[in-house]
DNA sequence: GCCAACGTTGGC
DNA sequence: GCCAACGTTGGC
């Protein structure tokens, strides 16, 4: 069992469209990062915990979580000329893009900002690539004391 | 809207 | 293989 936080934009995607969603549940769908894809591809197994995080809005942060709800499996929309992410260099018999389903599990009481986060930047959550300078990464693993200590911060 | 940080691309 | 140019991410 690992843990994981994913970022999304709620403009584009939140946290309540997932809880919306038939079964709860949303194909990850348009990651181009290799990085993110390594791990989606190769680490994260259903069952997996995963941190919902909220990006690029008026309060990024952390607001509920989420599980890995599949194997992972190719990115269709990869091959789907009239998606957005489709991407032409990737050849449907050995696709360059993996993606896991995604399910919602629960809101938390409150959204655990990145400033708050980065208060803990020296202390509980040194070396957490979220709260490090310049991070992109839209998949990151999170360690179980990582996990606790933010869930701890909930409430 | 600005801009820093970083990844990707492509010329050489 | 180097590296400049460019595009994207994402906080502020």
């Amino acid at each position: 069992m690992q843990y994981w936080l994913m970022k999304s934009e709620p403009q584009v995607f939140s946290l309540d469209d997932l809880a919306n969603r038939p079964d709860r549940t949303e194909p990850w769908d348009g990651v181009r990062n290799y990085q993110a894809r390594n791990m989606m591809r190769d680490q994260m197994a259903r069952g997996d915990h995963i941190l919902f995080y909220h990006s690029n809005c008026a309060t990024p942060g952390v607001v509920g979580i989420a599980e890995v709800a599949s194997a992972s499996y190719p990115d269709p929309t990869a091959h789907d000329p009239a998606s957005d992410y489709y991407d032409p260099k990737s050849d449907p018999t050995k696709p360059r893009w993996y993606l896991v389903d995604v399910r919602y599990v629960r809101h938390l009481q409150r959204t655990i900002t990145l400033a708050e986060l980065k208060s803990h930047a020296d202390g509980a959550l040194a070396g957490f690539p979220l709260v490090r300078k310049g991070n992109r990464l839209s998949v990151m693993p999170v360690t179980p004391a990582q996990w606790s200590f933010i869930l701890s911060l909930e409430s």
